[in-house]
DNA sequence: GGAGAGGCTTACT
DNA sequence: AAGTAAGCCTCTC
């Protein structure tokens, strides 16, 4: 028996869904807190709690913030890996670490709620 | 057992 | 439009 059975759960569910993320695609924090029912921080801590071995193999850096940015609390090395990673994927970052082209990038993890990226307009 | 913190989000000011 | 404040639930000290 675990800690907490509930951590557990959402630990699970947040590397499934992260594993399940094609590449070249991305999605985020909020998405996949939506999707588990649970608060985009656990995501968050979900994955800043990963196992060395499972943040190796996950492709955590496909999952960005709300804005489709690279959480810029992140460490900074962190950061800079995961938008080198994303770029190796096929991803286009902006001069502020945006991803460009989000609306086609981003990866639907069951549910959506209303993503609200800047501008609809160009779907 | 209580208090602080956590790779976010949303809403209001 | 940008910045500040609160919220969510769980973990860690």
């Amino acid at each position: 028996m675990a800690k907490s059975q509930a951590y557990q759960r959402i630990r699970a569910e947040v590397i499934r869904l992260v594993g399940l993320i094609p590449k070249g695609r991305f999605t985020t924090y909020g998405s996949i807190a939506v999707h588990m029912n649970v608060v985009p921080r656990h995501v968050a801590s979900v994955l800043s709690k990963l196992s060395d071995v499972e943040a190796a193999e996950l492709p955590w850096h496909r999952v960005l913030s709300a804005d489709a940015q690279i959480s810029p609390r992140m460490d900074s090395e962190l950061k800079s890996t995961q938008r080198q990673r994303l770029e190796a994927e096929g991803l286009s970052f902006d001069a502020e670490g945006k991803v460009q082209n989000a609306d086609l990038h981003f990866h639907v993890v069951g549910i959506r709620r209303n993503i609200r990226w800047d501008s609809p307009a160009g779907v």
